[in-house]
DNA sequence: AGCACGCCGACT
DNA sequence: GTCGGCGTGCTC
């Protein structure tokens, strides 16, 4: 007998193996096998059984891991899917699917779940909470396959929505999954599903040890736990007779994985409800422009939430123009008057503040001190990247250059200079000028040492934190009813990122770290401090306007047809010698170019990588740009050899990369 | 991906 | 004269 084996290679091919008589009868499609290869052993997954193989000298299979396979018909036919849309291997898709060194003995957690009766019922739905809650269970009890884009503004009572409907879910006989992004998948978060479901909702996250990973496979796969709460890879849970996956903060771009297989958490759950006949639902105060332009076209069902819980206002958002802090003297100050004014009153009084910096706008970008203009390529409408080496800016899409400019090109006066700061320095200013306070720092380096985290939001939730500072994980996820004061240091470092989605990303912030002022009964305020106050971005989230966000970025969209009219695949060429990763993604290019002439499809690039060298590796990429995915990797994997590489070099494909 | 083989420059 | 860089090709 022989086993058509796949690995987690980028080899888009089976091998065929010899299997030794004894398992004939247990080996089955979707078994994890360990087989020689060339000098090594690989673990593999078989595809299928077969009497004969065309190859002369086959090897045989030295250890059958699972007896019964660790795959269901549906997660099968879902790496094919994900193999196929995003152009990887099957057994890269299948890697993705099934977690690393799972191994399921059978005395293992044969204990019964202890289920607990959900003690809460919850509060009262709002008629807005009732009538989108009416819509979903009409969808989930006809098990119709269908996918709704839930948009409720911060605090309408999203979470509360979710709970019910997978109340109801199970009420059916049915399981469901709740997709959360990573820095909310918090205690708090998971505590109240807890209280809610009991024993029933399973949590599931990448950082599970290995014990508790393969118990809660175990439980998930034999139905002891019918909900579960994770973070992306939970889509994959092996969950039966699923009903309903929930994707909260869809608009999250920790739902896109960023090594092989590069999937879309969105996309995945489409996918596997399609397959099971389960209702999708996305739920976002900000929705991403994707999701809501699918709404616009009615293939996403669209659900509002428009008042909050409890007629809580939202919260009253000013906006401190830095230019004129500049024009006034104030050329180093990180915090301008009135943002100072506004923290000595909180400290006065006893309140609390937050502070955001988005330090990961490391990129540098060329800026008007006087009109705070970035310069722009005016193909890509993305900021350019100041190259000390060349003194050039270099467009990181296109790759077009020009000279750098003594003068600002907008309002030609002032000169231009290179931003850059981080949360470090505002922490150290704040202890300047608040020194009796108590202040602290919440950003990845602050939260690196071990329990470090949860030490943080503890001290945060206990009320011994006064000030505090970080970057982006204060925007997200924190409930604290005593913050009255929200400062948004600078709101451009998320603007004036390489990115189309700069936009969408600075409404996002705002939009979210705004919501974290004022949740308690005394009133919210936000200061946004911004060299651009009239950008489109800022000014929508300053009025909680999502829509006239929406219609500004969506414009912008289909004049420069990004996504959502096109899609876009992304090409990284690696390599250790520069001369030779230009050139090869050069061909690249050429080879595409030829490939794809007379379709409406476009190859941008090459351009150096935004971190063009990491550890001693040089990186290029080019952009595919075109209408449907499928013809534009058709043409990718004809240019690529086996192995992925181009040239010898080993090239990324990311479909609709973030 | 990883590993071996094979072909051209600086070293005991 | 060899050691080792990386370009090329293969893995059932």
């Amino acid at each position: 007998m022989i086993a058509q084996v796949v690995f987690n290679l980028p080899l888009d091919r089976a091998f065929d193996y010899l299997v030794p008589p004894d398992w004939e009868s247990l080996i089955q499609p979707g078994a994890r096998v360990e087989a020689p290869f060339g000098r090594r052993r690989l673990v593999g997954y078989v595809v299928k059984t077969a009497a004969r193989s065309a190859v002369k000298e086959l090897r045989t299979l030295l250890r059958l891991i699972d007896r019964t396979p660790m795959l269901s018909a549906e997660q099968w036919k879902l790496a094919r899917w994900m193999a196929d849309y995003y152009g990887c291997s099957l057994g890269e898709a299948l890697a993705g699917i099934v977690p690393t060194a799972l191994r399921i003995r059978e005395d293992m957690a044969s204990d019964e779940p202890r289920l607990q009766r959900s003690a809460e019922e919850g509060p009262v739905l709002t008629t807005e909470q009732q009538r989108a809650f009416d819509a979903l269970t009409a969808a989930a009890t006809a098990k119709r396959v269908a996918a709704f884009l839930l948009h409720g503004v911060t605090g309408s009572g999203k979470t509360e929505l979710y709970l019910r409907l997978i109340r109801e879910v199970l009420r059916q006989g049915r399981s469901a999954i709740c997709l959360v992004p990573e820095i909310m998948l918090t205690p708090q978060a998971i505590d109240r599903f807890r209280q809610r479901f009991g024993e029933e909702a399973a949590v599931w996250h990448s950082r599970l040890t290995r014990h508790l990973r393969a118990l809660t496979w175990q439980r998930l796969a034999r139905g002891q736990c019918r909900i579960v709460v994770g973070t992306r890879s939970a889509v994959f849970a092996p969950l039966s007779h699923l009903g309903l996956i929930v994707l909260d903060e869809e608009h999250d771009p920790s739902y896109k994985q960023d090594d092989a297989p590069r999937y879309h958490a969105r996309e995945v759950a489409m996918a596997r409800a399609r397959e099971a006949g389960a209702v999708v639902l996305l739920g976002s105060a900000t929705p991403s422009v994707e999701s809501y332009y699918a709404a616009a076209r009615k293939r996403l069902r669209l659900l509002e939430l428009t008042t909050r819980v409890q007629g809580r206002a939202m919260p009253k958002v000013e906006i401190v123009d830095l230019r004129q802090e500049l024009a006034h003297g104030r050329r180093n100050a990180l915090l301008s008057l009135r943002l100072q004014r506004a923290l000595e009153r909180a400290v006065a009084l006893q309140e609390h503040a937050i502070l955001l910096l988005n330090r990961r706008g490391f990129a540098r970008v060329a800026q008007c001190p006087s009109c705070g203009a970035v310069a722009r390529c005016d193909a890509c409408s993305v900021p350019l990247i100041y190259h000390a080496t060349t003194q050039q800016l270099r467009c990181h899409y296109c790759s077009r250059s020009q000279p750098a400019p003594e003068t600002c090109t907008a309002c030609s006066r002032g000169y231009v200079r290179l931003k850059g700061s981080g949360t470090q320095r505002v922490e150290s200013e704040l202890h300047r000028l608040f020194p009796a306070s108590a202040i602290a720092r919440l950003d990845s380096d602050a939260t690196k040492p071990k329990d470090s985290h949860r030490r943080l939001y503890d001290a945060i939730a206990t009320r011994q934190v006064d000030l505090l500072v970080g970057t982006q994980m204060v925007a997200k996820g924190l409930d604290l009813p005593h913050v009255t004061l929200v400062g948004v240091v600078s709101a451009d470092t998320a603007l004036n990122l390489p990115d189309f989605r700069a936009g969408e990303r600075t409404f996002e912030l705002l939009t979210q770290v705004a919501g974290r002022a004022g949740r308690g009964d005394r009133p919210g305020r936000v200061i946004i401090q911004t060299f651009c106050p009239n950008h489109y971005a800022i000014q929508a989230a300053s009025r909680h306007d999502y829509h006239a966000f929406y219609r500004a970025e969506i414009n912008m969209r289909k004049r420069l047809q990004l996504p959502p009219f096109t899609q876009l695949v992304e090409l990284t060429v690696q390599g250790g010698r520069r001369v030779r990763v230009e050139q090869a993604a050069q061909a690249l290019a050429d080879a595409l170019r030829r490939r794809l002439s007379g379709r409406a499809m476009q190859v941008l690039g090459p351009a150096p990588h935004r971190l063009a060298v990491l550890r001693g590796t040089h990186r290029w990429h080019l952009v595919l740009k075109g209408k449907q995915v499928s013809p534009m990797l058709a043409a990718v994997r004809q240019a690529l050899r086996e192995g992925r590489r181009f040239h010898g070099l080993p090239v990324i494909v990311d479909v609709d990369p973030q």
